[in-house]
DNA sequence: AAGACTCACAACCGCTGCTAG
DNA sequence: TCTAGCAGCGGTTGTGAGTCT
């Protein structure tokens, strides 16, 4: 049983607005608002439309301040560094660009910014594929294991601007022509108190860890196990999947975090596109509770800053939940209720991110 | 000059989450 | 607790303008 339909499709008009439509709409709301029920609203003013259609007219184009177009520099880090963190969640980018509405940004972002950024990353990837096949290579030649194998930075796409994520919060300078140089990014993020992934060797338990860190790394010795690194906001954990309870995680899931097993099949598949290089990276998701101002020491709270296009609000632990826990953690995090308290592969921490 | 193609933007569609009854 | 109705969101489509051949 579907849903009955919100207005009478046979009865409304579709299509571009007239002037008079416009002026007709913009007319009532400017004298009496919405009236909070977008569904009446067209039959109180005799427009032939759907309610739909009513608030997406007025929240797209006749709304007082809206700008169109002529996007700045700023503008366009903003979105990207956005984009990179928390994907197509238009309205919370909406919310960062007074005037400029989730649409607009959308259109934006899928005519000209995707293109622009798919044009570096192609660029980048290329010269890094470059570098692993010879690597490869010569790791092969040599019948070893290729050290690109086991590297321990495989967890992620080593070297990916998205780690740049909520930069332009931290740091004004987005019109920095570094603004995409990840050594400088690095520097920064380091100076903020995380550190990266490639830093996990050095100890399982983080001092200064971004949030949730889900990474998978093959095991030389045991070329048939592997082993699942969580940093969780509050945890540390390691888990091998040849002797934990988790071992029977589809290992299909591992790509959550943009890289794992699929990364070794074939570096000709290595990822181009712009949506796989979306949640790769957790990192700045520490970042981007700074860059709406939350608390984060007090596990959650109302990002609701008011800014939002449509006014709505949302709560951040919500919002990083959909994120940054897909599937894979929210298994992986009941398979580790059932592991013993003791057990040496699992140690809690603190989450001390930045400071 | 005209048809083909591409781009940019407005608008629509369908789904999800929230909330009042 | 359940359900219907609504607002809001994000993906997709339609269309007019501009550019290329």
């Amino acid at each position: 049983m579907g849903r009955a339909p919100c207005c009478d499709k046979a009865n409304v008009k579709k299509g571009p607005w007239s002037p008079e439509e416009d002026a007709k709409l913009k007319a009532y709301i400017e004298q009496n608002g919405t009236g909070g029920n977008w569904i009446a609203l067209p039959q109180k003013i005799g427009l032939k439309r759907c309610g739909k259609s009513c608030r997406l007219r007025w929240l797209n184009y006749l709304r007082p301040n809206i700008k169109h177009g002529g996007f700045s520099e700023e503008e366009d880090n903003i979105i990207c560094s956005l984009y990179l963190s928390i994907g197509s969640r238009w309205s919370i980018i909406a919310a960062q660009l007074p005037g400029r509405t989730d649409n607009d940004i959308k259109n934006y972002w899928n005519t000209r910014l995707k293109k622009k950024l798919l044009g570096k990353q192609r660029k980048e990837q290329a010269a890094r594929r470059a570098t692993l096949r010879k690597e490869l290579k010569r790791e092969s030649q040599s019948f070893m294991v290729p050290e690109v194998m086991n590297q321990k930075n495989l967890n992620y796409w080593p070297e990916l601007p998205s780690v740049a994520a909520a930069m332009p919060a931290m740091n004004a300078s987005t019109q920095d022509s570094n603004f995409w140089d990840e050594e400088s990014l690095r520097s920064m993020l380091v100076k903020q108190g995380g550190r990266f992934s490639d830093d996990h060797q050095e100890s399982n338990i983080s001092s200064n860890v971004y949030p949730l860190d889900v990474s998978c790394t093959s095991n030389q010795d045991h070329p048939y196990s592997s082993s699942v690194n969580i940093l969780s906001s509050n945890s540390a954990v390691s888990i091998n999947s040849t002797d934990s309870p988790c071992s029977q995680l589809p290992s299909a899931n591992y790509a959550v975090s943009g890289a794992g097993p699929s990364i070794y099949q074939g570096l000709e598949e290595f990822p181009v596109e712009l949506h796989e290089l979306v949640y790769s990276n957790n990192h700045q998701l520490a970042g981007l509770k700074s860059f709406y101002g939350m608390d984060t020491t007090n596990g959650g709270g109302n990002w609701k800053n008011g800014a939002s296009s449509s006014g709505e609000s949302a709560s951040w632990e919500n919002i990083v939940s959909s994120l940054a826990y897909p599937q894979l953690v929210s298994e992986l995090e009941t398979c580790l209720q059932s592991l013993p308290q003791d057990n040496s592969s699992y140690e809690d921490s603190s989450y001390l991110g930045p400071q």
